[in-house]
DNA sequence: AGGATATTTCTGTGATCACAGAACTTGCCA
DNA sequence: TGGCAAGTTCTGTGATCACAGAAATATCCT
């Protein structure tokens, strides 16, 4: 891996500073980001390298990518060492790690609160009120999470066109902004 | 305010996990989650009381959450203590939320992007490969931007009805799951 | 003005997280 | 089967974050 020139540097770092703000390890982000940005894949040391961290810090965040999906494993001929290749279809990349928090963050809250909705039905008249705000929020999450299950079935581009008709939507429901 | 009952302690516990998770402080979380489940506004010492925590911290907490404009400041007759309340309105507090995240995350990541390109295109054919690829992600945040900015301008009562439709959109573009 | 209560800011400590370097494991090759 | 390179796991340390308690400030009431 040659220097990193400014752009991606700049890159990177930014990556990684908004990886922190949502949960993720600023070196998993910030590999994330060279990965994405890189013209091939790399190996373990060159990242190590260009970022100037540990090869074991290295080591566990590519593990850490793959957890997630959005890294994988290529192999180069002659060459025993493992390299590395982030996805390079942004819209791809993006519901993939959406698949992923839902899965790990959204359902499991799903779940806890349709416990709470049950108990606090057992525990009858007291629990009223509280019954009611956790429904609400479970509806809410219930509503979003179908729609989104029925987004992320729709090939790519698709949802491409779909986003990018909002503005019209707007008119086609007679509703003024 | 009287001891948490089971069902509120859970959602509590789980919603400043879920919290931590997202990057916002534990003890903020639960302080939201408390507000939002409570009968009545509370009072800081309540709160502390509650959530076993320092006032101090409570404090802190409320101004955060006072930040980001999920709860407000209510007065109560014959009492100088500032008490709280959590908005109730689901769907409008989760847009709040993602009105603020963008504000915060998604506006100056889509600058320091323009800026890359803009650099990556001075700097000409030595940076066409990550100029591209910085573009695409460029595209990416600002058009689900545009999507976001237009369906945050919508009624409430639009939007859900428009997320609920979710399922029939698909048939209507004539697109098989 | 003085005292009581509410609230915020400051400060030190404890807990958690991130990470480098070392130790260890695996797999290939001679 | 010994040796080397790649990769992973372990361990200790430093940095950051969270928070309690103290100190300071503000507000109201008499």
């Amino acid at each position: 891996m040659a220097e990193l020139t400014p752009v991606t540097q700049k890159f990177i770092l930014h990556w990684g500073e908004m990886g922190t703000r949502w949960g993720i390890n600023r070196t998993v982000a910030q590999i994330h980001a060279l990965l994405y940005l890189a013209a091939r894949p790399l190996h373990a040391e060159e990242i190590a390298g260009a970022l100037a961290v540990a090869r074991s810090n290295v080591s566990t965040s590519l593990r850490e990518l793959q957890g997630w999906g959005v890294i994988r494993v290529v192999h180069v001929l002659g060459d025993r060492r493992d390299h590395f290749e982030s996805m390079k279809e942004v819209w791809e990349m993006f519901r993939i790690v959406l698949d992923e928090r839902k899965r790990r963050e959204i359902d499991p809250t799903v779940a806890v609160l349709r416990d709470c909705v049950a108990e606090a039905e057992r525990a009858g008249a007291g629990e009223k009120l509280p019954r009611e705000r956790l429904s609400q929020m479970l509806e809410f999450f219930e509503t979003m999470g179908g729609w989104y299950e029925q987004m992320r079935r729709l090939p790519t581009p698709v949802v491409i066109k779909f986003v990018k008709m909002g503005a019209k939507m707007r008119k086609l429901l007679g509703i003024g902004g």
